[in-house]
DNA sequence: AGACCGTTTGACAATCGTTCTCAACATAAC
DNA sequence: GTTATGTTGAGAACGATTGTCAAACGGTCT
């Protein structure tokens, strides 16, 4: 707390080589990929980065809403780099393509329902699944 | 193979001791439980029952569409016993409480969203989570 | 440059929920 | 009662995730 603390909120957080690796390469694709297949990735990359780090990293990297994070029907997290927004995910439930997309409406409507019963500190979770166009075509 | 199925269309499922106890239980609230802890008031009910069994009959149930099962936040899988009318939970963040709720709203949003990016064959999942009144009185 | 000190890392153990294995058992049909 | 099968339970096995803790780092201050 000295000196240099020029602009930033955040306390501390260093630009480590490992948390540089992981930061790009969630940037490289735009798909939903769980803490080991990165963790893979990045090794394979030549890029060695441990187990648990990947997962240190990619939780702050949640919370710090740099990344999505939801759970697959068995449990698993799995994470994709976003726009800072809020918003959902339509996802082709055969080939897996994923459109973002928002919604004041759902925003009103589960602020609403929760106020209705009393309920605070909300929030919400809700996916979209389907069959997208290609896939129904085909 | 050979004769007896008479009428049915589910083959085979015994209504043994476990399953019933199992199902009583979950008849017994109306709010979300994990297997464990469906397990751990079966022993303390004196109903003995193992838990990998908790375990598939809540799989099945689910399956058979008896009951709703969700994810906790971190990924544990919940249970409840549900009427059949399509709707969603708001669920309390500290004890549990669930409370019902429908929308006609949401439903029409998510049918709008998807049919807007050509996605057919929609469905989706929405969980809200809060504090319950009580919670946050405490 | 060198010392200092809190942050971060990584290998590995420890948890925790869940599933698997397999022999003993219960059920329903014969 | 016998037979053919679905079920159970104890415990091992698993896979994802988190905790531990000493060693490596990255700034900062001199």
């Amino acid at each position: 707390m000295t000196s240099t603390d020029a602009g930033g909120g955040t306390p501390s957080l260093r630009p480590t080589r490992q948390r540089i690796a992981v930061a790009e390469t969630m940037a490289s694709f735009d798909d939903f990929r769980s803490a080991q297949e990165i963790h893979d990735l990045l090794g394979k990359r030549g890029e060695q980065v441990g187990l648990a780090t990947v997962y240190r990293t990619l939780q702050r990297m949640a919370d710090a809403g740099e990344v999505d994070m939801l759970r697959t029907e068995d449990g698993e997290a799995i994470y994709r780099s976003c726009s800072d927004t809020h918003h959902h995910h339509l996802v082709c439930r055969s080939c897996g393509a994923t459109v973002e997309v928002e919604g004041p409406t759902v925003e009103r409507w589960t602020r609403a329902i929760a106020a209705e019963h009393g309920y605070s500190d909300v929030s919400h979770t809700l996916e979209i699944f389907g069959t997208c166009p290609a896939c129904s075509a085909g």
